[in-house]
DNA sequence: CTATTACCGACAACGACGTTGTCTATCTTA
DNA sequence: TAAGATAGACAACGTCGTTGTCGGTAATAG
């Protein structure tokens, strides 16, 4: 026996349906060839978007120290998704800016994300897909980059 | 302008509602006179449940290394949430158990969320809850252990 | 025009938390 | 009774976050 009151399974509800959703994602942009993208890379990507940006910009959007920030876009570097270069007008900057492999990877997650949504509508509906799309948007933030993940959930 | 389709949102909304009930209530809980009580340690404690439970036991439930889930009962130890003792009929086991301080914080944490969710029913209406939770359920897992959260998040 | 202040990025040290590997003690089983 | 499996402790390591420091460049005040 447990401590099992109703409260305890919408949170839960909501973290199932946000993991169910990035590992698909992820298990299909492996298939596709993006094998080591991981969850906290399309969030990054999404925040660095396509005017580039900075690693103090970057940690700022995020809510991560700029070394932090630093240490992801050099990931990000290393799997070909990003690129940095010497701003000319300000030369201690160096704007980060997704690749074309980059913006791939992005491309193949939003179509990705809209077919699983879709695969969601086929069993609940359409119409109650769209109700609990606004019902989230009702209790929920409007900053949607501030999700302070990391080390977020940590003992 | 940035790549924002609406297949993105469904995800982030889920996630972002995941962190309001769990910030909430860990502030909620902060208040309670359980300050230290980290997101992780519900989920753990939980699994722990009433009969208590082994390292080992704990590690297979939560999905990693005995090593970790020892770990992390350290700590729950050193906050007084659990506390270990020999199994009289199998020396090698150390069961841990519950303290009457960590069965507190599950019960608050079972008051909260009821709390929370009533919120959230007062603002989308109690019938638009009910169908997001059952929409939710036909999309998501039933095994609702296996979380799999430590690292998984990482980059 | 110059001196101070602010800011960017890099480097180092550290802590939290996960992993694997190894070891001893104990239980189970052939 | 001997061999194998299992529980838990200990150590080493990797990843990723943090803070602190530093040199170089821009912006600004006097």
């Amino acid at each position: 026996m447990s401590i099992d009151p109703p409260g305890f399974e919408l949170p839960l509800r909501l973290f199932l349906g946000f993991r169910v959703l990035i590992d698909e994602l992820h298990a299909e942009l492996a298939r596709q060839g993006h094998p080591h993208a991981r969850p906290m890379h399309g969030f990054v990507m999404q925040a660095i978007g396509i005017e580039g940006t900075t690693a103090v910009e970057l940690g700022r959007t995020l809510g991560v120290s700029k070394q932090a920030a630093g240490k992801t876009i050099e990931t990000l570097e290393r799997l070909g998704y990003v690129e940095r270069a010497r701003d000319p007008r300000d030369t201690r900057r160096k704007i980060v800016r997704l690749t074309p492999w980059g913006v791939d990877v992005l491309a193949r997650s939003a179509r990705i994300f809209d077919d699983l949504r879709a695969r969601w509508a086929a069993v609940i509906g359409d119409e109650r897909l769209r109700d609990l799309e606004a019902d989230l948007r009702k209790v929920t933030p409007q900053d949607v980059f501030r999700l302070d993940v990391p080390g977020w959930f940590g003992a």
